[in-house]
DNA sequence: AACAAAATAGACCGATCGGTCTACTTTAAA
DNA sequence: TTTAAAGTAGACCGATCGGTCTATTTTGTT
């Protein structure tokens, strides 16, 4: 072992103060947006000084994206985890719907409870394309077409698999803004019979 | 007449101060999020006296109340009138997308430069669903599948006519979404694609 | 035991928040 | 011409904003 361990869970790990700020601002700004909540209702959440969020933020601005860091790691991980075992193009559209389908049900703990996509709403606050906030967010969408895309050419060649991500990808925001702004959540189901329509026409 | 007229355009009309102040707000609302934008930016940026504006609304929240139904029927009247004219199914699903492209390529004046869904953002920063605002932008959804149902209940039943409305509502949420955190443009188009699989298997 | 890093509480800063209020001017109908 | 409503500018209120700083304590390594 090249590296000691002094206390179990330590060397290379992030401070744990510091992830514990990311998942309490995480929390307070996907239930009141970024701009709706302070950095003192953070703080007093969290129970923390402001002087440790200070000594590992530079400013609010850096807090915000290390939790759209935060939430992109958890998200793609969790998505990526649900495509995974698929074995088919069909396959791989069932396992997508049935994981949007349990994030609406709230049955994935990993996600909190479900408020539409984090980075829809991000995106929204920051509408300069420029701003680093917004581009995260647009990176956020990119990193799931590649990712679904990728695993649908297993089965299809690059170009067709790119268009079916694609679709799947619009057909995911169209099923989140459904469920959120409505409160339908039947509308992963809905999402994934449209999406029968696609692999009809599209092979 | 049962009423003289004054002044031409008074009477009953909205006072033009307040209307100048739903307009500004909104703008402002629009590009930087109801709460990234303060009371007195609203009040700089028309013009008005603090008075004045406290004359007209109770506060803020009365005022972004205002804002919502302004929005609401400047965007349903424009979408009611780009599908009146369709003559058939699969000719109000061509308006349907055409109109959305417009909008994505700023080609409609009346609706200012894109940003995405002025309802969704506003719910996010509402997420209580019991909230006026939350409640105002849900109603703005409903109220658009109904009215396209409606229409297209000219040429289907009313139980296919209420599934394919709601099939399209889905594609044009997904559709806002991509062109906005995308920047993806060609997102209005896409969705006329996907939603031609609808109209082959669904009749 | 010594020591540096990390954490604490919370006073403090200037700016802005939503909202109230006084005092004055403009507007337009009777 | 009178009069009431609607408008103006802007001081002012307490609260909160993001952020700095002092002084002290805890923590973990040597």
């Amino acid at each position: 072992m090249t590296d000691s361990s002094p206390t179990p869970s330590a060397v290379n790990a992030v401070p744990a103060k510091q992830q514990q700020l990311i998942q309490t601002a995480f929390a307070l700004f996907y239930r009141d947006s970024i701009h709706g909540v302070g950095i003192n209702q953070i703080l007093q959440e969290a129970g923390i000084a402001k002087k440790t969020l200070y000594h590992h933020f530079a400013s609010k601005d850096e807090l915000v994206l290390a939790v759209l860091a935060y939430r992109d790691e958890v998200f793609f991980n969790w998505l990526e985890q649900r495509i995974r075992s698929a074995s088919s193009t069909e396959d791989t559209v069932q396992h997508w719907f049935a994981a949007l389908d349990d994030w609406f049900h709230n049955r994935v703990a990993e996600l909190q409870e479900f408020r539409g996509c984090f980075f829809m709403h991000s995106a929204a606050e920051f509408t300069d394309p420029a701003h680093p906030v917004h581009q995260h967010c647009a990176q956020h969408k990119t990193r799931l077409v590649s990712m679904l895309s990728k695993h649908l050419g297993q089965w299809l060649d690059s170009r067709k698999a790119k268009r079916l991500a694609d679709d799947l990808c619009l057909l995911k925001e169209g099923a989140i803004v459904c469920a959120q702004v409505q409160g339908n959540k039947k509308a992963a189901r809905q999402a994934a019979l449209i999406a029968q329509g696609l692999l009809i026409s599209a092979h």
